[in-house]
Parts: C-alpha cells; structure tokens; sequence
DNA sequence: CTGAAAGCGCTTACAG
DNA sequence: CTGAAAGCGCTTACAG
C-alpha cells in the first residue's frame, strides 16, 4: 500500500478527504494533486514536476508518484492547469478551405496526433477574403490562450496572419505547397512533384495537345502545381499555347465553364489536367454535354484525390495528396516538445493512374 | 472618466497596475475582473454578478459596470471561470459518421450558434462498433469539464451513450430521425417525410417497378426512410416485391453491387430509391457498366442533396436534408439559458428535383 | 442589492 | 533534488 509510506504529511485531514473506495456509488470528490501529495508523502510541488516531466526528480520519487497517479486514476486538471500556465491545452485548426474532404481528413489526422495527450482540436473556420478575419482570429487564440493553431492552405499563406500570431507569441505551424517559414514551423507538402509526374503520365501517352484549367493564380498550390507541370513539359520539349491554359476557381463549374471552352477549340485539346479533382468532375459534364466521351476524346487528369475521383465514371486519375498525414504532422509539431519529437514532415503526393487516360487517336 | 468615480477602493496598488495606454506598445498586463471592480468601484464580486447576469444587480451598477467592461474591451478568462465553475465552455460534438460533407456542415451551423457567447467546438470522432468508445467520450466529457455535448446518428441513437452522460450529469442534444427523449435534448429530422415525397413523386411519373436500396437496419435513418417509402407507395396500392429491396451499406461500393443486382432482375426496375446519393453514384456507375442510361432506362433518387449529387451526369434528383440547420439548432439547444432562446428545432427534408428521373417508356 | 473570505487545482518564483 | 508561500482570475457559499 503506497499510503503506509506516508511520512511526515501536512495535516490538511479537512480538504483533503480521500474518495473511499465502496464509500458511494460513485466517487464523489475528484482526487487532486493534493490527495496525491499526500498519499505520496511528498509536496504537491513534487507531484507537479512529475506531471511536468521535471528533470529535477529524484528517480524513485518520480517512480513512486507515477505509480501512485496510475493506480489512483489520476489525471491533472487542464483548466487548473490552463489558468496557472496562463496556455490552455487547446489546438486551433484555423482554415478557409470550402472543400469538406480535405477539412476532415485534416481533422482526423491531427486528431491521431492529439489523441492520448489531453489536448484537444478546436475548429476555427474563417473567410480570409473577410479584411477582418485576422481580427476572430486574434480574438479566438487570445480568449482561450490556445496552446497552438495550424494554418491550412490558403490561410497559411497570409504573413499577416502569421505575423499576429508572432505579435501575441502564439505557436503555429503552417501547411502550404513550399517552405513560408523556419522549418519546425513549415509542413511541405511539394504539390510540384505531383504536378510534374501527370506532365510525365500525359507525355508518356502521346499527347501533343495537353491544356490546363489552373485555380485562382493567388493560390500557392495553383502556381507550383500549373508551374511544375508547364516546366515539366517545356523541358521536354512541348511548350503549351496560351489559350489552352485557362483559370478555373477550382470549383465544379469553374471547370465546366473552362473545359467549354477548351473542347472549342481547334485543334480540340486531347488531355486536359485540372488542378483539384472538382473541376476535373467539370471536364466530364462538359464532355458528356458536347457529345465526347472520357478517354476516348479526352483525357483528364485531376489533384488530390477526394473521393469524387473514385466515384466519376470512368474513375479519375488524380494525385494522391496525403492530407490525414499533413494534419498529423501538423499537430504533431504544434506538440513537439511535449509529444513524441522527430517526425519529419516529408509529404510527397503521387499520382494514382484509373481509368481516364488514354493515348491520343 | 469611469475611475474618477471611484470611492473607497480595496488597496491593491502593486497587483492591479492599469495598462496606462500608450505606455508601451501593446498591453502587457490584461485586465481582469480586480481592475474593471476597482474602475468601477464596486466589489470584485458585483462585477461577477454582472458578468453572469444575475438579477440581484442595481440597474445602474449593472450599466456601470457593462459600459466599463465594454470600454476597456475587458472579457472574463473563460480558463479561470471554468476552474471556478467546475465547468467549461466547450461544445463536443460527438459522431460517428463518415461524411464528411455531412460533419462540416454540421460543424459550421454548430459555429453559428457559438460566434460570439466565448463558447468553442470541440469536434470528437469516434467509432461506435468499438465497444469501449463510450469510455472514450467518458474520458472526453469528463477531462476538460464539457459545457456540453451533441450527438451526430447514429451515435445519438445509442441510449447507453446517454446514460453514461445522464450519470455524469452532462448537457447534451441529440439529433434522429424521430424523437428519442425529452423535446428539450432533441433535434428532430423527419427523414419519413422525404421518403414520402419521393414516393410520391415516383408513383406521379407513373412508376411500376420500384425498387430501393437502403442503409445498415440498424440505422434509425433506414428505418424511417425506407419505410415512410414503402408504406406511402403501399397506401396507394403498390406493393414492393422483397427482391426489390435490398440493404446496402451508405457506401459507394454497397450502391453498385446493389444496383447490379436489382439491374439483372426480371422484370427489371424502371426506378430505384438510394437512401442516401453516395449509394445513387453507385447506381449509375452499375448503370453505365450495363449499358443503361440514367434516365431514359433507369430513373433514380438519393437522400441528402451532398454536393456529388449535383456534379453527376443527369444531376440526381434528391432529398435535402437541412444539415447546417441541424448543427446550429442543436448548438443553440445546449446554450439555451446562456443564449437566444426559444430556437425551435424543427427540421423539415425537401425532395430537390433534378434530371435524374422521367415516366418509365 | 452588495461585499469580504475562502476556494477551484494547479504552477511560478523563491528558498534551501 | 525538494518544499512553503503566493498567485493565476474567476465563483461559491455566507453574511449583511
């Protein structure tokens, strides 16, 4: 029984009354830091430096209090805890992403890092075209002392946002399609690799006549992955005409719209790439609309991989982003040094070839 | 000037240093209840009083203290009210569900509730076939003190869940297709309704053969989907065949198996009935691997009105399901003393026609 | 209607 | 390596 040891206790019989065990149905006084103190014989400081991970802890101390908060069941208090480190144990996802997939598989993936550490994920969607989104944001870290937020793309872009989280010494970490920033602050996700292997793909099939519906060009994730596929293309040779490069606004029908025009023209594109799997979903209504069919008129490859791209009909070759994985880096770093430190955040995107490509006829 | 008023304050000169402006560059020391109670030269306490709107204020210290707070842009820290209340300002919102377009459509109405009263969302995932995820939510609820939760179905459906947060005296709002409990803790759907009207939009264009294809049994939405269907057409004299109906699982996978099955019958059905879209995708990719074109051999309707019903070709005709809505009612629900009330929940599904069906030739 | 005291369950200086 | 004191910023009894 850890409570034999018990030397010398300060006497504090009253406050500290320990939950009996069979005294009730169920335990009505929550152990403490004190009970444990207690029943340790040692001082709540003491027991604070073990939950804290205080070198300064003799060992079998810190051995016999572990022991005793296993047994006990006992967990810290986060809002004591909160109110006294002035930092709660919260994890803000800030984004201003429409697409619900990608938030989700976000989420999830930050939620595998979180789980077991007592943190907790909070969600804080946000309309960066809003000037004042910069200021909920403020008001969001600010009011509830977040422990750290992670910036999703396009809101991981904005240095302003950046430089307030700066301002008020609040931990992020950003994800974005190139470095932004320091490296313990940056998951790269290098959409240009993905870009530039559906340049290889189409290429490779035969294709001289390949056009691109882009996002909107602000986005990072437009530049590198139209960048990385037109460079890709220029180095082996096929330079892309002007007006087989349109820019979509990486919706549905955006790419409606923009694939219209492209089957117009002449000679008609025979592959088109999109640059989320949205508007390549477009691509297939505009084709079915004109009469042509997938592949066998054209082919179409989009970017990201959401489920839509296995459900179109013929199912959609795409790259694979990883996006449950960038959300758990991104957690994973918020936390680096409380959790688990060392994982590199390498996220690579492939392409993941279906049904929608063909050679040219 | 507000502090001019000041009569006999408690002299604590050293601990409550003002944030003279334009002293420093940003405020350093943040103002908490002592500043705004020695400004406004009441007790710490009447400023609590005001804080949490209780009567026994005088109308003009009430005003007093309100301007004051609002001027200084003072607002309580929700880490030390929460220490004090044995209580946070956390909203969990509970699900097992793996839509995504359903979890951030409900998590944004749930955000429309909560912008603005200090509350946050707090989102946790889990998987009801695990036996041990109502210990999980246990662990949840009980370590960062919920304010309060919400149940997504089909996790709402489960009483034992609920018990476990009647025991530890958590607030809680559940959102089905029928009402489970108190009006006060329900969010109630109507499913049956939907179905109706599909029903009856199905026997208008002069279908015979109907066949539907419907979620997990076990599912209270499958219950009262598929059977506000069957029992509207029975009431008008039509009978489905058992080979007609046929149990899926909401996936896409489940949708084409199911289709190719009722596709090969004898004679074969001129129209079919998803209980949800992504099962209706389902059917049409079943459709095109046939041979058979969505309307003209096969008419079809989904339950959800998700984006992927209006990006297939013909769009699908499907029951929209106010799920935003949901979200924000059931958020608003929790908040009920805190917040606006008399926010009634009712929710009503609609049957959004689109191509996908016409009278069978 | 208002207030002084004690406490929520932890941690930060400060000593030793 | 360990501890007694004071404090984080609020609220709950308890008085008046």
């Amino acid at each position: 029984m850890p409570a034999s040891r018990t030397k010398k206790v300060t006497p504090k019989p009253i406050v500290t009354e320990a939950a009996a065990p069979g005294s009730s149905g169920k335990q009505v006084t929550k152990t403490t830091i004190n009970e444990i103190a207690r029943l340790a014989g040692v001082s709540k400081k003491t027991v604070s430096r073990v939950i804290n991970r205080s070198p300064l802890v003799r060992e079998d101390t810190r051995l016999k209090v572990e022991t005793l908060m296993r047994d006990v069941g006992y967990v810290p208090d986060p809002m004591a805890r909160a109110l006294a480190f002035r930092r709660s144990f919260l994890i803000g996802m800030v984004y201003d992403n429409p697409n619900a997939e990608y938030i989700v598989n976000m989420q999830n993936g930050a939620l595998d890092s979180l789980r077991g550490t007592g943190y907790e994920l909070v969600v804080h969607p946000c309309d960066s075209k809003n000037a004042d989104y910069i200021e909920g944001v403020r008001r969001f870290i600010l009011q509830h002392k977040l422990y750290g937020v992670f910036l999703v793309p396009r809101v991981s872009e904005d240095q302003e946002l950046v430089d307030m989280l700066v301002e008020h010494d609040c931990r992020y970490a950003r994800i974005a399609a190139i470095s932004l920033d320091a490296d313990s602050k940056m998951i790269t996700t290098n959409d240009r690799k993905g870009a530039v292997e559906v340049a290889k793909y189409l290429e490779s099939l035969g294709h001289k006549h390949i056009a691109m519906i882009t996002g909107p060009h602000r986005y990072l994730s437009t530049r590198e992955r139209g960048g990385g596929f037109l460079e890709t293309l220029a180095n082996r040779g096929m330079k892309v005409p002007a007006e087989y490069i349109l820019e979509g606004g990486y919706t549905f029908e955006s790419g409606v719209a923009c694939a219209e025009k492209l089957l117009a023209l002449n000679p008609r594109p025979t592959a088109i790439f999109t640059l989320n799997d949205e508007m390549a979903a477009g691509v297939y209504k505009a084709a079915h609309k004109l009469g042509l069919s997938v592949p066998e008129d054209v082919s179409v490859v989009g970017f990201d991989d959401s489920p839509i791209a296995s459900r179109l009909w013929p199912s959609l070759s795409t790259v694979r982003l990883p996006i449950r994985d960038m959300g758990l880096h991104a957690a994973a770093m918020l936390l680096a040094d409380v959790a688990k430190p060392g994982s590199a955040p390498v996220i690579t995107p492939h392409l993941v070839v279906r049904e929608s490509c063909q050679p040219p006829r």
